[in-house]
DNA sequence: CATAGAACCTGCTAGC
DNA sequence: TGCTAGCAGGTTCTAT
């Protein structure tokens, strides 16, 4: 479910629940969910200490005492929460981290799409699915020369551009939908065709973007809620996503979905013209 | 290499 | 009411 709006929401939630908890024990219900053997993982974290929690793109990095990362991705519908150890677990919980306090952070995955692993952490940086991703979109390594530099060697639609996390990390299908609208810009435009200025209004609208919806604790339109198990307030925000046969907020046509990149797609037919 | 499509899972909803 | 097809904030593997 979320993109990088609602694991910032999460992240910041996780470092207000949990930081500095130390781990007794780790239960792995679903073994999939754990890249490596489960046993092993299970068996390093146990002592191991929370110092801090980072984010990369979509990835949520627990950084243990001694050298420990978890590099964990929600997927489609990964949710992390704290409970006392006392309550019983949820249908879909697959992996359960005890700590000596009494409390337990519970990942609850109902497609059981997520994934998590440990790896040292001084050698993050070569995860190949970390190292192919591109600039954080908040940082000021999301600069516009290389954002034109990456678009113009592509030939696919911007829209399935904007879903390739090694471009720009962190879009999911709303923001992009989203900032395509914001940016006047058809969906299905191949990504080398347009201008550079077109790029520059894309690129400025995903920073405006994605900056209002971490602000608003992101976008529940489904099953998403942070750590606290409170829905997002962004969705409220939404222009294009979900609202077919609405009236554009800009023009009044009629919104329309369709499919790109296997992804429900929405946009507005006047306000957004397809360049061939 | 770049791109399109299937695969991974479960639950919910619309339509018959 | 009951069944089925289709769809869901994502990524990765396979085939072309």
């Amino acid at each position: 479910m979320p993109e990088l709006p609602e694991v910032e929401t999460v992240r910041r939630g996780l470092v207000k629940l949990i930081k500095n908890k130390t781990i007794k024990q780790v239960k792995v219900i679903y073994p999939k969910i754990v890249v490596g053997d489960p046993l092993e993982f299970a068996q390093q974290l146990q002592n191991k200490k929370i110092e801090s929690i980072g984010r990369r793109g979509k990835f949520l990095l627990f950084n243990f005492n001694q050298g420990v990362t978890m590099v964990s991705h929600l997927r489609m519908e990964g949710k992390y929460f704290v409970k006392s150890a006392d309550k019983p677990l949820e249908k879909h919980t697959h992996v359960v981290f005890s700590f000596t306090d009494g409390l337990q952070l519970r990942y609850n995955d109902v497609r059981k799409f997520g994934r998590m692993q440990l790896v040292k952490t001084n050698s993050i940086a070569q995860l190949p699915n970390l190292a192919k991703l591109g600039p954080e979109p908040l940082s000021d390594q999301f600069v516009l020369p290389d954002f034109v530099q990456k678009l113009a060697n592509k030939k696919k639609a911007i829209k399935a551009v904007l879903l390739d996390q090694t471009v720009v990390a962190g879009l999911g299908n709303i923001y992009a939908d989203e900032v395509l609208w914001l940016s006047k810009i058809h969906p299905l435009t191949p990504a080398a065709k347009l201008s550079v200025k077109q790029i520059s209004v894309l690129r400025q609208q995903i920073i405006t973007e994605l900056t209002a919806a971490v602000k608003a604790g992101g976008t529940t339109v489904r099953s998403y809620t942070d750590a606290f198990e409170h829905s997002g307030n962004f969705q409220f925000d939404l222009h294009v996503y979900g609202r077919q046969g609405q009236p554009c907020q800009r023009c009044g046509s009629q919104i329309v979905k369709i499919r790109v990149a296997q992804r429900g797609t929405h946009f507005c037919p006047n306000c957004q013209q397809v360049i061939k």
